[in-house]
DNA sequence: TTATAAATGAGAATGATACTCAATTATAAA
DNA sequence: TTTATAATTGAGTATCATTCTCATTTATAA
């Protein structure tokens, strides 16, 4: 998807939900847009506020809630108490290795596991909603 | 394992050590072989409370960290931002499903998952040292 | 029994995130 | 284009789980 459809998407979105388009709204966007990676709220305001954009520290975690409730970012718990973003836009699900020492963050698929995940949840009567799978271990170069 | 012997195992961890075995610690080690199932650090807190023992929240926090760090006990992260904790004596590896409504949280098992979890490791070229293994959705009772 | 290093607890500190509310701004209507 | 107004913003405060501090208490080795 272009960075404009991108845009102006976002723009229907807000607009569909009677919400403004603001300058530190965009700016979020154009950020989690940017950088694919792994980035903390306080990366992202820090990337703002070091540009152009006056924006507030609250202003970037409500304009993430938004982003994460229509489907452009999805928000990531790596069990450190920091919330992770990452684009959702072209971005098919995937799951994450992290290393230990130096934090490096790996993406993987794996459809097996997906698949078992799903009948591990209907053994369980469950209807399955969301998972949280992660790898912690040491990477090539940290080991 | 009776609870005798995990007593005096942990007793004996504890001079290892060179940490002194106080009635605090005595307390949260039976809290927590008590009720397996998994629970926060405050419920830990306020069941030795209610009953005899004199303690506070730290030293709950510090006596969770040594049962944890000596192979007693497990600090899980479910992502809501409290800890919970549950005995690991006598208790294999495990993975959980939780129920996004009620919380309910049933352990599940899967040999298929965890190899597949070290082919994915090796594949990246990471020595895997542990893993987050979660299903959310909505229990029988939810649904 | 004593000496002493470790443990405890009350309360303060921390750190990420959420909330408050007065001032500002986007936007629909005139 | 101007205006009216409801939404947004941001500075600072609040929250909440957890950790830290440090003076007091306690377990334990001698």
């Amino acid at each position: 998807m272009t960075n404009e459809k991108l845009l102006s998407d976002f723009k229907d979105v807000l607009k569909k939900e009677g919400l403004k388009v603001t300058p530190q709204r965009i700016a979020v966007l154009e950020e989690i847009i940017k950088d694919k990676g792994h980035r903390e709220s306080e990366d992202i305001y820090m990337a703002i506020k070091s540009r152009k954009t006056h924006v507030s520290r609250a202003t970037v975690y409500r304009t993430l809630d938004i982003l994460v409730q229509n489907g452009f970012a999805r928000k990531l718990n790596l069990g450190d108490g920091r919330a992770r973003y990452e684009t959702k836009i072209d971005s098919p699900h995937h799951d994450h290795i992290i290393c230990n020492e130096c934090g490096k963050i790996i993406e993987f698929v794996n459809d097996e596991i997906e698949k078992m995940q799903e009948e591990i949840a209907k053994q369980h009567h469950f209807k399955l909603q969301q998972h949280i799978h992660q790898l912690f271990g040491l990477c090539k170069e940290c080991q």
